[in-house]
DNA sequence: GATGAAAGAGATTGTTC
DNA sequence: GAACAATCTCTTTCATC
């Protein structure tokens, strides 16, 4: 797959707004909209574009805290039924296995300080194979983007 | 700012798809497309609504290496000049203040190892007033996804 | 809040170069 | 790859309920 300038620009705009319309690129970049639809459509085809999502803000439902679990299991196989445990929880937004410490690291979103808790003393040391959690509160988000094109 | 059951859809479809037109989501609910037009601009002007993103793979580009990094500073003053050079780092893609043992905890995307060893070890150690770096590699992602509306 | 209508803008496709 | 043109669909606004 090869990307030229056109298909950055292409890009750097959805990227920015998803829902500009073809046209506008069109204009921008010079050449027709049929041509922008046309590597649009390549585009999508190939697997470098995974979608296009309206983004929530978490703040405007409440959810202010976000943090970070890592999570310690007796037995790295129970990974897959503890994941599964963890798809039910909705603040639950990413997990992770990973290399170090941790089996198991996710990012979790709450509405206060007593529903984190709530979160990690039920919903999730709860979980069959949790051994414990170690906890980061992230306090301020400086650094939020996609990778640059 | 109250949703209601219409506005729900409206958003759960955008969400999975943004370029989901307008009249596809009225059809839908079976009410106009002027009138869901109506809802998502207000839902726009709240601030619920943080943009619509055009959602990049990054695999597709090479980036197969995501890991989290926490960073131990020697001061906490030394905080906001770390992470005006974390920014010039294309590779960090989300940043932290965070509890805990670290003071600042961030997301990058690497091509290989053998980049992230270059970032690690030149990149961020080379940031005035970072003392150490502690890497969790993630070996799989099973759960990515947005609050639930 | 919702509707229908209308005008303008955009998407999409086939043909041609 | 891109342009052009035709057609269809969507967006946006406004008067009305």
């Amino acid at each position: 797959m090869k990307i030229d300038g056109i298909d950055k620009i292409i890009i750097r705009r959805l990227v920015k707004d998803a829902r500009t319309p073809v046209l506008s690129i069109a204009r921008e970049v010079g050449i027709s909209g049929a041509a922008i639809h046309q590597r649009l459509r390549k585009l999508e085809k190939s697997k470098l574009i995974d979608g296009y999502k309206m983004v929530i803000n978490p703040k405007a439902l409440g959810y202010t805290t976000t943090a970070y679990v890592g999570v310690f299991l007796d037995s790295s196989s129970q990974y897959s039924s503890a994941i599964k445990r963890l798809k039910e929880i909705p603040e639950v937004i990413e997990s992770h296995y990973t290399t170090g410490n941790y089996a198991i690291f996710i990012k979790i979103l709450c509405k206060n300080n007593e529903d984190l808790m709530y979160l990690l003393n039920k919903d999730i040391q709860n979980i069959k194979g949790v051994s414990r959690t170690e906890t980061f509160i992230s306090l301020d988000q400086q650094i939020d983007r996609q990778i640059t094109i």
